[in-house]
DNA sequence: ACCAAAACTGACCAAACGGTCAACTTGTTT
DNA sequence: AAACAAGTTGACCGTTTGGTCAGTTTTGGT
């Protein structure tokens, strides 16, 4: 998706906000948001200032001005590459499936965010946190559509009988809370266990919990064995 | 806990920060907190500005100072004051009471904290997502201890048979995530669920959820009816 | 009524902040 | 190699920030 960059068109000369341009553009982008989003992480959009973004991009600060005009517009692009990775991960709940081969599909697509994006998972986090302030209108339509989909797809399951009658919505809330807190309370467990960092054997653990409470707890019936469904993982 | 106030004791001339004092003194502290929970909830520590918190407390600036020192030492003094309320919600967790007694009274409890101080809670996540960097000492020592405590207590619970072979610590962070995103993630339920605000029908549903997981989830056998273990709610 | 301690306040300050700009260098096209 | 756009940079600016302070009012014990 995204308009494709054509060569011949006129760029605008004043700085563009668009994911297009040429190599130096798209790359220094990439690389001051990577930056942020370690930053934002850290210190959350109020917290962080221009001076240590770009000295986390290793650039001037006049340089970050330069490619996204603002302090705001910069953490509103991060932010919109973050949901997209977000919104895919919910892409194994389809109604063909067996909630036994969607269910750990999902809690293993989205335990890898936490695992391999855990800034990105706190910067998202904490805009939540704070009342959502850039993600107002998006939460109350993309969001829930998708989300309203996805309860559609789960009560399908449960007329069938493949799980138990639970309001699919406080399924999926305590579903996202339970992995992603493996992202943004990373701190806490880290000293609860008394870890440097969480590892494979942490994240395996987690694994194994969600997956017991989410099965076990919403009574998934085994399904018939149609081997073919089982282990394919989430696209993403 | 804390020492007794002594009227004898030479109090010290320049601003005090323990929570001794006249009249006022606590009245006017406790004022600034309140609202200071309400700021430092919906900007973060980097966000809220003495002017907001002295807005919103109706004070002029010079008070907060007056009374705190400085804008870290106000922080400091509300997160204490609300981890004293996030360590006792954990004292339902006893050996001697069966877990499908304990567990569902400390899910009730950490609940209604996540519906009574949901800026309290907000303060707290904020403060973990970022690092925990005025409580790190805390999260290793003392949090560290109480969890490991409980841990052997559910432990024993395993061991006498009353539910499933679990690892105690990651059922706690689930546990924890579960009820905590009520109030952390309320912003985003709210926007899923269309509501205005989360309110009793919201937490009965989510209650019911967590506590299907939980019980469902981790097996816990239905005890011996003993009516008196049963319906007494967690202390707090 | 008296008075010292406590409480309160508006005005002020240095530092840090987000953002701008003109000058300069590098890249790209023809 | 000329010519223009894209990229880079240090210096600068108006505002906001956390914090201070001298001076005033209120409180509470005697």
């Amino acid at each position: 998706m995204g308009n494709l960059y054509k060569t011949t068109a006129k760029r605008r000369s004043v700085v563009p906000q668009e994911v297009v341009g040429g190599r130096i553009r798209q790359s220094s982008m990439q690389h001051i948001l990577a930056a942020a989003e370690r930053i934002f992480a850290q210190a959350g959009f109020g917290g962080a200032t221009m001076a240590e973004l770009a000295a986390a991009a290793g650039l001037p600060k006049a340089n970050l001005h330069y490619y996204f005009g603002t302090k705001e517009k910069l953490y509103r692009a991060l932010l919109e590459g973050i949901l997209a990775l977000w919104l895919d991960a919910a892409d194994c709940i389809v109604p063909e499936r067996h909630p036994q081969a969607a269910l750990p599909a999902y809690i293993r697509a989205k335990l890898a965010l936490s695992r391999d994006r855990p800034y990105a998972s706190k910067v998202f986090a904490n805009e939540v946190l704070h009342g959502a302030p850039h993600l107002r209108s998006y939460l109350g339509l993309e969001l829930r559509r998708r989300v309203d989909s996805k309860a559609v797809v789960i009560e399908g399951w449960i007329a069938r009988g493949w799980m138990d009658d639970v309001d699919p919505r406080h399924l999926l809330f305590i579903l996202w809370a339970a992995t992603q807190t493996y992202a943004d309370f990373e701190t806490q467990i880290r000293a609860v266990l008394g870890v440097a960092a969480l590892g494979a054997a942490e994240f395996a653990a987690a694994e194994e919990m969600v997956m017991r409470l989410v099965l076990k707890g919403c009574g998934v019936r085994p399904m018939a064995s149609e081997a073919a469904q089982g282990e394919r993982i989430c696209p993403s």
